[in-house]
DNA sequence: GATGAATGAGCTTTCATTCAT
DNA sequence: TATGAATGAAAGCTCATTCAT
């Protein structure tokens, strides 16, 4: 056996760090971030204390790594037409990016809406926020102008509001919340082919 | 000096109890329940922390006793028609209700919320939340299957999802969110006048 | 009605004095010194916290009220023949006594007991103890001496351990604990009639 | 540095619990359990508060730990003969241990007994009390019988409480009380030796 | 890199005692 | 005399963090 590369210590470094910000995810938006201790998420996690300590500074910081990591991961859904408008016939595939990106990332929205509603933590999300939110404003609003509507602008908060009012209920009761149900009909009112708005 | 009657202490501890839920109700919801301790609850209600403890058992009895108290504020919009069916004429009158109590009880809202996201703590409110979902859930399904809707549950619950939206948003940002337009146009957009019923 | 003479007055402060000493000579007994709060004695002897102030200066003076009655009680059996010797015919009368009062004062005793076999408290009883110890084995002492016996003082801490482990016993399991047949026993066995020690 | 072993550890581990518990017994027997704090506890062994924790899950589960484990170094005594019957011969053997043990776990029992009188704590011991007190009286009964003794079950009662009384009296007293001479005179009295017993 | 014993600041809670009425 | 609201010191306990190995 010759000894490890550093790519492959990299490798598994990066590899622990996944784990144990996808263990503490799971606690912290279980239990709380504050009822979530250091030693529960090592020992699931299956190392010690001092090893996760090596891999983040502070409980602070294991927090914002994965609240970054999860808001990267969403911000992508918004690359591909970053600078572009959302036309009217892409807007299916665009509501169906995100209910895709709500079930896979359930966990973690949870976490990030618990976080949002505590202002004292609030403030380690609060800049990622206005990355998602403005672009995600800044389409719809060109949507909806796109579709001839009246007033684009309420347009655009009435259906950022419907989203997060789904996402938020479908949180809080997954079982029982007929998300896909609800993504369909979200596409049938919303995405306007051809030029019959109604 | 004979001691105080039975009414003055009545008196006095109903006030203190107030006081300190009130001010319980601002901490915990500004900085979230297990960031609040009982000394700052105690220092800004101006008390000592002895005395909250002759008022509420523990902490968790003091967040209980808030959020029943909430609960029971909201529940009483559902009164009036507590049995009955929303004519579609009352629709307008039920919004605005809500919306009121939404803007009233804002801090109450975001403690609310911030706790239902917490499962270790949802137990407090969880029979409470049945309460509150089912008949409002019950109302505006016979709200839209009475204004003729093709498929009322669908709608109610989109309906409801919008509801949770809007109020998260606004307990997030209230100085930006459009409260006010938000209700003129979901008034307008949901208030089906008799006549125009297909 | 007349107003209450100063004796009527004296009358009435007496007995509650003695209402609180038995109610809390019950809980200390019960639950401990330590375990018992002054709300519980106040509450279950239907007074305020404060009357109870106006009586004892403090828990630890209560406390050494009710060890001191009973102490007084419980000395009066030696009164009789306070500086005099005990005959043999006597003992009878004496054991009979010494029983009549550990069960009369059980709750005493037990109280007595917890509170001597601690000894940052046990300085409240101390010197009680040496004025009941002391003539006890004086009593015990001229007795023996009295009867013959070839090493009396054996036969006085002998006879005094046995009483104090019967006491002990009897108090722990008074249930089940056979008081009588053991008195019977004692007398049966110490008390010389004549003179025929065996 | 490679960390520690798990043997290493599991020394550690071992050596600091009898520590704690060892100071601990000393400060309860001596100022009671009540009276003792956890800080006094921590400081005494020369560790933080912190640390009795990581050993032992609250103060009442100490205690617990304490008495079982002075339980079973008691209830070895009786291993040798527990199934079988205490022959007359035996007699003397078995006193001189009792003796022993008592003079040997003086701070133990004294803690044991105050706690025995204490009914809310009583559940802690009342178990293991059984253990102690049954075989106890098994033995002595059939020593008496065997002796030949008219009252075989008053005699056991009789020769318990009087091993309790001198327990009671040795632990308030042990530098006066003279236990030496009280064991020779238990021997003397209680030893019958095969070819005296009637 | 990896361990878990060890720390200590800070939390919730209790309760003897005081005091305005 | 009598009340119970109010206090505050001190208790038990938790947990993020450190560090010798």
């Amino acid at each position: 056996m010759s000894p490890r590369t550093e790519e492959q210590y990299e490798e598994i470094r990066h590899e622990k760090r996944v784990l144990i910000m996808n263990t503490a995810l799971e606690l912290f938006a279980m239990h709380g971030y504050e009822n979530t201790t250091i030693s529960q998420i090592a020992k699931k996690a299956g190392i010690s204390k001092g090893l996760l300590y090596n891999y983040f500074e502070s409980k602070e910081y294991l927090l914002e790594a994965i609240l970054n990591k999860g808001m990267d991961e969403v911000l992508e859904i918004f690359d591909p037409n970053k600078d572009g408008v959302l036309e009217t016939y892409e807007m299916e595939f665009f509501i169906n990016e995100i209910f895709k990106t709500v079930e896979k990332n359930r966990v973690f929205w949870r976490l990030y809406m618990a976080i949002s509603l505590q202002p004292s933590v609030f403030k380690l999300v609060e800049k990622r926020i206005e990355e998602l939110y403005e672009p995600m404003m800044q389409l719809m609003l060109g949507y909806f102008k796109n579709a001839g509507s009246a007033n684009p602008f309420m347009d655009a908060i009435i259906f950022n509001s419907l989203l997060d009012g789904i996402t938020l209920d479908y949180i809080l009761k997954p079982d029982i919340f007929p998300i896909e149900d609800i993504k369909k009909e979200l596409i049938h009112r919303f995405c306007i082919h051809k030029k019959t708005v109604s």
